[in-house]
Formats: C-alpha cells, sequence, structure tokens
DNA sequence: GATTTATAATTGCAAATGCATATTATTCTG
DNA sequence: CAGAATAATATGCATTTGCAATTATAAATC
C-alpha cells in the first residue's frame, strides 16, 4: 500500500470522493470543526471584552511580534487586510493599539501593541489556555508534539509568505 | 514528565503566556492559520460556482450523510443556524437541495441533496483534493494517519454534540 | 529622470454574518 | 391532559465582511 508502479505519470488515484474518505478522516474538516468550535467559545469571552475575532487576533500576533506593517500583520493574523484595516481603528480608539508611520518607507504603517492591549489580552488569555487545555485533554506530550511538528510543515506546504 | 505529584489542586503550572510559546508553537494559532489559507483559496473556486463557504459546506457535508435536520447539519458543516438556513434558502432556489418535513416531527425539516447539488460539488472537488494534496505534500502517511487520529480525539474533545 | 508598474493602506458598497427574537411544534410535569 | 419548559427553524436588524476601487508612495524601466 504504497505510491506502487506509476512512473512518469504521477499519482493516477482516481480521485477518491469525499463520500469514500468520510468527513471524520478528511482533516480539513475536522481542522474546520474543531476550530469552529475553538473560535465560537472564545467569542463569547471576547464579546465581554469588547474584542471581536479579528482584533484578538491582532492583538494576540502582536503580543509576541510588535510594530508589525498591516499587510504583514494581516497575514500573520489570519484576517483580510481590509477587515484588519477597520478592526485597527477601533482598537486605536480603545487605545490598544498605535498606528506608527515607517521612518523608511512612507507607504507603511506599523502597528504598536499598548499597555492597554496587552491588559485585554490578558485577560482574554485565561481562557485561551483554558480552550486550548480542553482541546488536548488525554493527549500525551509526545503525540501533542508531533502534531504541532505537522502543523509546521502543513503551514510551509500552503502559505504564500515566508512567515 | 506526566501530571507530577499534585494531589487534588490539579495542575499548577504557572500559565505560560502566548509569547513565551510563541506563534509557531500554539497548535491553536497553526490550525487557524492553515484553515484560513485553505478557505480562502477555496473560496475563489466557489466563487466561479455561485458558491459560499456555507453553501459549499453544506453540500459537502449533506454528500456524505443525506436528509440530516438543520440543526445537526449546521454542526456537521460548522454554521450557524441562522445563517445556514439562509445559505439553504440559496440552495433550494438554485434546485441543489431539497426541504423535506420531517414525518415524525414535524418541527423538523431535514435536507436532501439533489442531482445538482452532488454535480456542483463534484466540480468544487479537485480544487478541495488538490488543497488537501498541497496541504500533505512531503508528509508520510504514517504521519498523516497519526494526525487525523489526533484531530479525531481533539474534535472528541471539545465538541458539544455526540458527533 | 519621466513614465510605467508595483506595493501599502483605506474606503464605498453590496452581501453575509451573528445575535436576539418570533413562530410553531413537541415533550415534560404535576 | 393543561400549562410550562424545551426544541427546530426562520427572520429582523445592526454589524461585519470581502471585494473592488482609490489614494499615496516607492521601485523599475526606458
Amino acid at each position: 500500500m504504497n505510491e506502487t508502479s506509476k512512473p512518469e505519470t504521477e499519482k493516477a488515484e482516481p480521485l477518491q470522493r469525499l463520500g469514500e474518505i468520510g468527513l471524520s478522516n478528511f482533516a480539513p474538516y475536522l481542522m474546520n470543526r474543531i476550530m469552529g468550535r475553538y473560535n465560537a467559545d472564545l467569542r463569547q469571552e471576547m464579546t465581554g471584552l469588547g474584542l471581536t475575532t479579528p482584533k484578538m487576533r491582532a492583538l494576540a500576533v502582536l503580543s509576541v511580534i510588535d510594530a508589525l506593517p498591516i499587510s504583514e500583520l494581516a497575514v500573520y493574523a489570519v484576517v483580510e487586510q481590509s477587515t484588519l484595516s477597520r478592526a485597527l481603528d477601533q482598537l486605536a480608539s480603545d487605545g490598544m493599539v498605535r498606528r506608527d508611520p515607517d521612518p523608511n518607507d512612507s507607504r507603511v504603517t506599523r502597528i504598536g501593541i499598548t499597555d492597554a492591549g496587552r491588559a485585554a489580552l490578558d485577560q482574554l488569555w485565561p481562557s485561551m489556555a483554558q480552550s486550548y487545555t480542553q482541546m488536548f485533554k488525554d493527549i500525551p506530550a509526545e503525540e501533542r508534539q508531533a502534531f504541532v511538528t505537522t502543523l509546521q510543515k502543513m503551514l510551509k506546504n500552503i502559505r504564500k509568505h515566508d512567515f
């Protein structure tokens, strides 16, 4: 049961259909399902803090990598650029981020997280950590590690940017 | 490296922060990133077929499990019930699904996929399969299998329903 | 170095989304 | 079995979203 004979023609598998694979064996389905739950659970918490998913994601990324150009932040945060632009409007008016003009390229605006931004994220973090814990309940450290390693490979495979 | 000493008090780890873990080691981040890319890539294809993410997801689920009540379909498809309701309006008027009253419980409507629905999904499937292939490029079968197994455990851990 | 091409960010707008609620049907309780 | 609690679906509405177009700057080309 490996890639068998085929010499040049690459794979000639007859393109299995979803029904044959089954939802519960189709990784993208499972991942969407899991992240749907995770994000929905978090949304509740966020609402209380006046945050939305894009706003939270921006803050989360900035807490790790500060002073990113908006276009890069959009990639890291997995938010459409125009959506992010508006999320930043709100975050800025709430004093959670700053828009700093890039000194070298006046097209770019770099986003900085403020203390208030960090504080908001700190308030949310326990919920995120809790969801994380729940998600990996009874999954041993070794398996978690292998899982993350696979995810990293997958991201490399499909990302369009170098980060 | 197991759950160690702690008797009653559960875990006493000081709650590592995201900055310490790093984005690229935080599974939920990676999963969101990967699925964001996957979904965005697919959206382009879907637009050509007059589909949206909720519509496509409904069709995909129905291609595997037909005649689901709307509320169950919403769970499987990872779409808000109200959003799904409207997506089904469109699918129905495009002749891709049928709304069949449940004979035993007149509150429920069961959704059936039509030939046209299957046909639309068939048209989309190559793109989905292609994204899938790309995503798992150079990841050996064994590792893929382990990955899916972990995903299945995770779904069990966080889902709110029994399916 | 003027002109074309590419990149960053914002914004207008139509469509999609999620929440709360309404509506109808079912089940549970006493 | 009447009345209350629960469940399934649809809908009103304010907000959010994504796409396309716009504006402003930088880089490339001739």
